[in-house]
DNA sequence: GTCATTGTGTTGCATATACAACTCTTGTCC
DNA sequence: GGACAAGAGTTGTATATGCAACACAATGAC
């Protein structure tokens, strides 16, 4: 790595284009169990924080919260969400199993995603988001999550 | 940086709340121009090579066709764009105006994102991106964009 | 020349996301 | 206790995106 080299990508457009691709492979993965990847990701989020109020996943994925609501409402249609979604969110039987079973499949994508990619791509990563949401942290103090 | 470290978060999750999150710090410089950043994004690139094909813009970018075929239209009501859009696209005086202020803004962007961000960090997601996209080749070798 | 294949673009339908405006609740100040 | 402020959630409207199915054009095999 050789931070002389100049940059001649543009940084957001590299970052969407990243995010496209590995939504497009992680959804892959999901779709046997007829979850996208944004939804497992919520549903293993709320298996781990029972109740977790839609404003605090909000901040801490940072999305807005009207988007946040409409994905509560996909999953309610689901099946996966009980009903009382002002007081918290909880998981369904069924959400609860869906969520086990997409940890699973989670674990072995994210293993795999490590052996593929090896630790300095991934330490990589870990750098350019660190400092990018330092900086956000900064600018911003009161985004807590 | 170092790689020994295990890493706990979600690369995917993580590149989507990173795309998320510069996506609308740009969107928001190019707000006054009324134009999005993917808008821009795609103005520059036809600015830069007038007569593309929506099938090519399509590849580099990793999106799909009927998405970039909407955004054409969109950029066509927006009156950036000619009409035969079957046989390249082509700028109108309008958009080639855009285009121009488009690519100020982004280069004022582009510029304060590397100072802030430091070489470092812009190096480690160029090494992960690398690593991503290079993966990505071998897998499927007729991407060729 | 005809037919099969492949490439390009569009449309139907769905999800993921944002911003603005609204409603409700809750909490605080006086 | 009542007015005001802050926070949570919803809804309207819009963009960005994907998959599947379709139409059409170009290209080759024969």
């Amino acid at each position: 790595m050789n931070p002389t080299q100049p940059e001649n990508y543009c940084i957001a457009g590299r970052l969407r284009l990243l995010s496209r691709v590995v939504t497009g492979l992680y959804n892959e993965a999901f779709a046997d169990e007829g979850v996208t990847f944004a939804q497992a990701g919520l549903l293993m989020r709320i298996f781990a924080q029972p109740g977790i109020r839609q404003a605090a996943l909000a901040r801490t994925l940072q999305i807005e919260k009207s988007a946040m609501s409409r994905d509560v409402q996909l999953m309610q249609r689901n099946g996966w969400l009980t009903e009382n979604v002002k007081n918290g969110l909880f998981l369904t039987e069924n959400g609860t199993a869906t969520a086990k079973r997409c940890h699973k499949i989670w674990k072995a994508l994210h293993q795999n995603a490590l052996d593929q990619l090896g630790p300095e791509a991934v330490a990589g990563l870990s750098l350019f988001s660190d400092k990018l949401l330092q900086f956000q942290i900064e600018s911003n103090p009161f985004t807590t999550g």
